[in-house]
RNA sequence: GGUCCGAUGGCCGAGUGGCUAGGCACGGGACUGCAAAUCCCCCAACGCCGGUUCGAUUCCGGCUCGGACCUCCA
């Protein structure tokens, strides 16, 4: 299978090459531990997770490694605000991190560096970038030179000159140029610090990322990835530091940028108080993990998303469809290789979830037709042949797609049944006795147990002969 | 102000130089004792103005509106 992705680097689509088709390798941008995430933190790790899934699927070996940064203003301004350590700070918003991103099915990186183990890597990347005439030490800072990288700027697609005419900020006095930025930084008695050639201090613009993707992945690997947000500054100067500090061209080969989750259509942001914590939506349900995930994988990861209740619930309708579908009894069988790859072989055109999801569908709807009957003319239309499967084998090839997208992890009977499971042998017992009556076809009587039934909050599905329950 | 991205039916959302996805909602039907579940059918769209073309929702230009970035940000 043939992968496209869009690449910010030449803002088109390209075919991937991977540097060593033998091992892919993966770096994305991840959170600076010092609060809860909000949904517009979890956009790109589920899409990262989904793109990572798919590399597995292509290639023989993957490496994904998503840094933790742990040493920042941020956090340092929480710590002093809180007054809780700062190392408590960030133990706790890491595992909090965890469980979060584990709850929306998101798969752990291979590699998860943190900031604080890279010290030293920091520094010996400023010290190589002062030595090659790319960075300078001045007043306890170290700083790059912009002027010392011509292509600076090239990721963005911004000229020097207009980043100087844009810029909003003060030019600090220990810059020799306006767009020069701070690699490493002095710290006070109560700043965390390190000792350096420069003095104690910490550092500066996410240089963590290149001295760790460096070091886990090699000084050039192939993907890079993150919100838009972040192509300026920060993966323009990464960009900088790393190609200047490994003498390379590119860092990474493509650079894949997810597109923001908007709410009321504004960017939700920390800085804008507008965000809704990933926390928040999981309180409002077992279900709700999921499917905020499929709420993400239904828009295309590159166009903004306009999250709203509206359109979570309607995501969990749909999953109830889907597990209705796989709580219903059917033989075991293997997946049909060529109906799996047609549903997956959207995710190679530039990760096109939407379409793989609408192609998901269909592989759902062929096998509500093979097991409760009915006509899938307009799904055959649609596929590549006119697939008629046995019951099951539509089954199994749902999983497998939904692997990919990393959908479909419940237990259809836990899904559908879960919750306040201790009434489910009174409704089983009520169940019985209504199919006694419908056997009797003493309809009132049977309708009046379905009534009970029905105020508890208990659908029945008589699919087949067969009488299922749900929640409602 | 500069750079970039987007605008598709009631809502969400793919995609394409002609054959015009999919979902939700609405409406109709099949099935069912009645429902539910399931299946089928129907519905309706490409922001505005020009240009290129036999033909434009798709390509080009302009405009309007929305969003992102311009040294905190996923």
């Amino acid at each position: 299978m043939q992968l496209h992705f869009h690449n910010s680097l030449t803002r088109r689509k390209d075919a991937f090459t991977p540097i060593d088709p033998d091992h892919v390798r993966l770096y994305v941008c991840g959170p600076t531990v010092y609060d809860l995430a909000h949904l517009g933190n979890a956009r790109p790790v589920v899409v990262f997770d989904v793109l990572s899934r798919l590399l597995r699927r292509v290639y023989p070996r993957v490496t994904y490694a998503r840094n933790i940064t742990d040493v920042d203003d941020k956090i340092n301004a929480r710590a002093r605000e809180s007054g809780e350590p700062i190392g408590a700070i960030t133990a706790r918003t890491t595992a909090d991190f965890h469980a979060d991103m584990a709850a929306l099915n998101a798969l752990p990186p291979d590699v998860e560096p943190r900031a604080t183990q890279y010290i030293p890597q920091m520094v010996g990347m400023c010290q190589r970038l002062i030595s090659r005439g790319h960075a300078y030490a001045e007043q306890g800072h170290v700083l790059f030179s912009v002027g010392s990288f011509p292509e600076y700027g090239s990721l963005s697609g911004r000229s020097p000159d207009e980043l100087l005419a844009g810029a909003r900020v003060e030019v600090a006095p220990y810059k020799h140029d306006a767009g020069d930025f701070v690699l490493w930084k002095p710290s006070d008695a109560e700043t965390p610090g390190w000792d350096s050639p420069w003095g104690r201090g910490r550092p500066g613009w996410h240089i963590e990322c290149s001295a760790m993707s460096e070091d886990i992945l090699g000084p050039e690997f192939d993907i890079h990835g993150g919100g838009h947000d972040l192509i300026f500054p920060h993966h323009e100067n990464e960009l900088a530091q790393s190609c200047c500090a490994n003498n390379t061209k590119r860092m990474a080969n493509y650079w894949v940028h997810n597109g923001m989750l908007l709410v009321d259509g504004e960017k939700m942001s920390k800085s804008l108080g507008n965000f809704l914590t990933v926390r928040d939506i999981l309180g409002r349900g077992a279900w709700a993990g999921e499917a905020f995930r499929l709420l993400l994988l239904r828009t295309h990861y590159r166009s903004a998303l306009d999250y709203s209740v509206a359109a979570l619930e309607e995501c969990k309708a749909e999953l109830d469809d889907f597990y209705a579908m796989l709580a219903r009894q059917a033989p075991e069988a293997r997946p049909h290789l060529g109906m799996v790859n047609w549903a997956l072989e959207p995710l190679g055109d530039d990760l096109n979830t939407p379409l793989a999801l609408a192609r998901l569908r269909d592989l759902r709807t062929l096998e509500n037709v093979a097991n409760v009957g009915g006509s899938a003319a307009a799904v055959h239309a649609r596929t590549p042949f006119p697939w008629v499967p046995e019951p099951g084998e539509a089954r199994a090839a749902v999983l497998e797609v939904a692997k990919v997208l990393g959908l479909l992890w419940h237990d259809p009977a836990e899904w559908r049944q879960g919750g306040s499971s201790d009434d489910a042998a009174q409704i089983e017992a009520a169940i019985a006795a209504r199919q006694a009556a419908r056997v009797a076809k003493n309809w009132a009587e049977a309708d009046r147990i379905r009534g009970e039934l029905t105020a508890m909050g208990v659908v029945l599905e008589d699919t087949g002969g067969v009488t299922t329950w749900r929640r409602g």
